[in-house]
DNA sequence: TTCCCGTAGG
DNA sequence: CCTACAGGAA
């Protein structure tokens, strides 16, 4: 199939939400099959800084439509996709689309890259990556009033945040998920940025992974978002299981599901078109949130069952599968 | 009570 | 692999 570009763009986006919101659609029938193939492959992320120096402008992102209208010259590298692209995947991406289309799910609502937007771009990248961190497990209105509240207390820098006392930090950013340990991380990350990066933020994957409570997920997605600089799929639980249910990522040479979202996005790489790996994130959140949801997914109202291999077909309830723990005791 | 779900740490 | 972390929701 044709080759993806590359290019950077706006938007992308993460954290759940999880307000409600209905979506209705069609219905169709189940069936499908799968085969896939994927190799592995590394692909590292390259040095960007050669070009970014000054971000581009992102500003809206609102992944909404991603009119990659503008494409850097990103220099194709080596990261193009090369496995096989999984059948039917185009008319699967489409018709995910169009149920996306019909009704909003918790994630269009979208808080963390806006997060500062009209802030200079210094200052704009750090409310990127600090919104980042608080979003997750964390419904996107929780994070917007943090951050607003940081930013009213002069506390979504760098500087600022080192300087300041941990339980502020905590009380201001209260209640966002894990609230506690992100407020010891800010602070870390804060005197790491300060110290190593003049108070901005890493401009590498490698150097976002260091910082303490910054995994895979958020580095790309501030990459991403903060960078404009496409290293990777933003890969989270719903584009892991979503992903897997549709038979578009699996083990190196074997049929078997990717276990972990990192296999997943090494999977995912190798065949998705690159302008595809940040619409694909908010796309199948979205999705994820509303219809192919974790247990009992609405297969029903999903428009391209017809095309999944898992349609119809999770029971699930039954406590066979994992979930020993707690269960193999008490019986 | 169990699940949600990203990261750290055992 | 497993569990802690917070707390909301099923």
């Amino acid at each position: 199939m044709r080759n993806p570009a590359s290019e950077p763009n706006p938007g992308s986006e993460s954290s759940n939400g999880g307000s409600a919101s209905e979506l209705r659609v069609f219905v169709r029938k189940k069936r499908g099959r799968k085969t896939i193939e994927t190799q592995e492959t590394k692909y590292e992320a390259e040095p960007l800084d050669q070009k970014l120096r000054g971000p581009p402008e992102i500003e809206e992102f609102g992944y909404k439509q991603v009119n990659g209208s503008f494409q850097s010259s990103n220099t194709s590298f080596a990261n193009v996709p090369t496995g096989e692209p999984p059948p039917n995947w185009e008319k699967v991406l489409e018709g995910i689309r169009k149920m996306r289309s019909t009704e909003d799910a918790p994630v269009d609502t979208m808080g963390c890259e806006k997060a500062g937007n009209s802030l200079p771009p210094k200052e704009r990248r750090f409310a990127v990556l600090v919104s980042s961190l608080l979003s997750s497990q964390t419904k996107d209105n929780v994070t917007h009033g943090a951050i607003q509240r940081l930013l009213q207390n002069g506390l979504l820098a760098a500087d600022t945040i080192d300087k300041a006392d941990e339980a502020t930090i905590k009380g201001l950013i209260y209640p966002v998920g894990f609230y506690t340990r992100k407020a010891a991380n800010m602070k870390k990350i804060a005197n790491i940025c300060l110290m190593k990066y003049d108070g901005d933020i890493p401009s590498s994957l490698e150097e976002l992974l260091l910082l303490p409570g910054i995994g895979p997920k958020m580095a790309h997605l501030v990459m991403n978002v903060g960078w404009n600089n496409v290293q990777g799929i933003c890969v989270d639980t719903h584009v892991h299981r979503i992903c897997n249910r549709l038979g578009w990522v699996s083990k190196s040479c074997t049929k078997q599901k990717t276990s972990t979202p990192e296999e997943t996005r090494e999977a995912l790489q190798l065949w998705l078109p690159k302008e595809e790996w940040v619409p694909i994130n908010p796309l199948l959140v979205g999705f994820g949130q509303t219809v192919c949801t974790p247990l009992r997914p609405n297969c029903g109202m999903c428009s391209v069952s017809d095309f999944c291999p898992s349609a119809f077909r999770e029971i699930s309830r039954s406590p066979s599968k994992s979930k020993r723990s707690s269960l193999s005791k008490k019986l």
